[in-house]
DNA sequence: ATGGTCGCGAGGCGA
């Protein structure tokens, strides 16, 4: 979102044209007691939240119940530099709405290929994989949705220009970037949206400089993995490229599952 | 026109 306060009057706007039962938001940028409460009661959602500075911050809203709330993943790797104390961050909360198990993620940004942030990165990745992998192998009919900001484009045309990415040395399309994602295949979930929106030039983020909006050069770094027993129920989906426009925009643009009842 | 964006929170950081 990059802040959900600066958007609250788009986010009630979209939900009531949207009309979405559950809505799994990134980057709320606040603390709980700034958080916008009343939006989501006003809407009839029920909200979890989970934030501890400016920085990060996780939320599901729901109206079809909102249950067995986690804050972190069990492990959630923490982030220290050198020499300095190891904090969590408020990059993933879970909820259980009306019988499918919601995670809401914002993976680290690896910032750049020799930085410390990347191997948090793909640590951060790696645990959440284990456990995931472990919810579906105990519950072949677990419906578990991994929903969010992952930080990585899959595919070389998940950028607008791969070889700009790899003449720069850039992140989100590394050989251990795309390893630590399609890790998550091998566990069994699966991208329910890519099939409904396939591409080329299909993106889930633009960034705010160069113009890269108008420019059409975007990224496919928000996804919606599901797993067995939930992808079986995907009917559509949808990336709401026109929420990307105007004034006020976020950076990123909502995607969209739709589920058979 | 040789740059070009946001938000948080009060200077610089993070994306």
């Amino acid at each position: 979102m990059n802040s959900l306060r600066a958007r609250a009057d788009r986010v009630e706007a979209w939900l009531q044209r949207t009309d979405c039962d559950v809505l799994a938001i990134q980057e709320t940028k606040c603390k709980d007691e700034n958080f916008p409460w009343e939006l989501f009661e006003r809407m009839g959602y029920e909200v979890a939240h989970f934030g501890l500075s400016q920085w990060n911050g996780v939320a599901i809203a729901s109206r079809v119940g909102i249950d067995n709330v986690e804050r972190t993943f069990l492990d959630q790797p923490v982030f220290g530099k050198s020499g300095k104390d190891a904090v969590q961050e408020a990059r993933a909360i879970g909820a259980t709405c009306g019988g499918v198990r919601v995670w809401s993620l914002y993976v680290p940004n690896g910032r750049a290929l020799d930085d410390e942030h990347m191997p948090y990165k793909l640590n951060w990745l790696d645990i959440l994989k284990s456990h995931a992998g472990t919810w579906v192998k105990e519950d072949p009919q677990a419906q578990i949705a991994l929903m969010g900001d992952f930080n990585i484009a899959p595919q070389d045309d998940d950028v607008w220009d791969i070889d700009y990415f790899r003449s720069e040395g850039l992140t989100h399309v590394s050989g251990p970037e795309r390893a630590a994602f399609h890790a998550f295949e091998e566990a069994g979930f699966q991208d329910v949206v890519r099939p409904h929106t396939p591409g080329p030039g299909v993106y889930t983020y633009w960034d705010y400089t160069q113009l890269r909006f108008p420019k059409k050069e975007g990224m496919r770094i928000d996804f919606i993995l599901a797993s067995p027993a939930l992808a079986a129920r995907v009917t559509g989906a949808m990336i709401d490229r026109e929420e990307r426009k105007g004034k006020g925009a976020s950076d990123h643009a909502p995607v969209l599952a739709e589920l058979a009842d």
